[in-house]
DNA sequence: AGCTCATGTGAAAGGCTTTTACATGAGCCG
DNA sequence: CGGCTCATGTAAAAGCCTTTCACATGAGCT
């Protein structure tokens, strides 16, 4: 009965207009409050001024409405990074190191959109259009790797690129998951996650060969190693097992 | 009524005799099948044939009975890891990559404790018996980073052992995260997470200058690098910011 | 044997999820 | 305008979970 009156304005009365936006906006924000799992059905309801039955005119039930979320979180994950890649600019090195920080950047600022994503236990695989999402934000990170396995340093077997990507990914989630998110988790650390990462992905390439000192234009000079590395780069199926 | 005849045997009456026992075996079972979200008190007490109540005899709440779990999973952790350590022998690199691979070997056959460890949402920090056991787990990585941080190449800045440690966590545990999990959130990939990791590890290995040909043995002898490496490592606060 | 305390049981209150029948009113058609 | 129809909400109810409380049981000790 109540309901009706509580709203402050925009008064739709019977209908509420925007439930299924109103939903999905609450549902961030007590994710965001209470975590992935503490959220509830009902307390979305609530929040948008509904009956605890409403939601279901909308949302096949609450794992939908999380995936729906998950969805949303993978589309601002893949613009950010897309945003962070610029394309390679001003140069593929920087550039690349731009996107591992917009990836802890995401984790800390948007917690709610990466819990779901990532920490839900949502069955990724099970929803084609979710798991497109996924592969979408990271055929950013992949062509990001591209770009740069192609300036490899000439005279050494050329590092995969997906295994590169690989590699990025792994390191970045696991900074963002260890010690990137906002208070959930939190463990002490001597430097900022964005350091330690920054730290990580540059001895990592140089251990790939590159160079890891910055030069903003042109990169086909800059292709050539400041010295050769020591030994070979390690294909993707190591040395012996 | 029908719990006591349920027992198969071993049947201790009204009194159950080991329930504290059976209820952490039968969450550790449930959270295997169903994630740590889908975990239920009162399944765990229907699986280990009470009723409902009789688990708050021995937990505060359900979050206890997964903060133990999570506790005991850190014991089992630390177990692992010092044992795939094995005070680095035969050489540091190889009982360092054995401990990255022990990390993804305990996600895969433990995701339970793995789940309550990670994923489960708990606030690692609010419980200090639990921090302290996350800690002792950390430790064994520490510890493993220091020796190899002895072994760096003269010449060149000695790379700080805490982050080497933090970084190898990071990858260890994004990888695992990422791939390394039973089948929830599975990716297709095209190389086993192991091999992923090793690669990872070593190119970053590569990167500070260490020589990362195993040899058995004389490692005071090893520590001078094939070659120098190509310019001095980056410091924990890398360049400017 | 009798006491006592730890350990279980039942029952009940309060939530959440999900379904079903019913109500409302927005858009449309004549 | 009057009436139809369908999308969108509501109420109520069933079923499950969590947590608490008074009470029962029986294991161990004297």
């Amino acid at each position: 009965m109540s309901w009706r009156k509580d709203q402050r304005r925009g008064e739709r009365g019977y209908h509420h207009g925007n439930l299924k936006e109103a939903l999905l906006q609450a549902a961030l924000d007590l994710i965001a409050q209470k975590g992935a799992a503490g959220f509830t059905f009902a307390d979305a309801a609530r929040m948008a001024g509904v009956s605890p039955a409403a939601p279901y005119r909308h949302f096949r039930d609450r794992d939908e409405l999380l995936s729906s979320i998950a969805q949303r979180g993978f589309e601002q994950f893949e613009s950010q990074l897309t945003q962070a890649w610029d394309d390679g600019r001003p140069d593929t090195v920087t550039a690349f190191e731009r996107v591992g920080k917009a990836y802890l950047k995401f984790a800390r600022e948007e917690p709610a959109f990466y819990s779901a994503m990532f920490e839900s236990g949502l069955p990724v695989d099970a929803n084609p259009t979710l798991q497109a999402a996924s592969e979408r934000a990271f055929a950013i990170i992949r062509a990001a790797a591209e770009r740069l396995a192609a300036l490899a340093p000439p005279g050494v077997p050329r590092p995969p690129a997906m295994m590169m990507a690989l590699h990025i990914w792994s390191m970045s989630h696991g900074v963002a998951s260890l010690f990137g998110r906002g208070d959930a988790a939190r463990r002490k650390l001597p430097m900022s996650p964005e350091d330690l990462l920054e730290a990580e992905v540059l001895i990592y390439l140089r251990g790939l060969g590159f160079p890891t000192d910055r030069r903003p234009s042109n990169e086909q000079a800059s292709a050539k190693p400041v010295e050769p590395p020591p030994v070979p780069p390690a294909g993707p199926s190591g040395r012996a097992k």
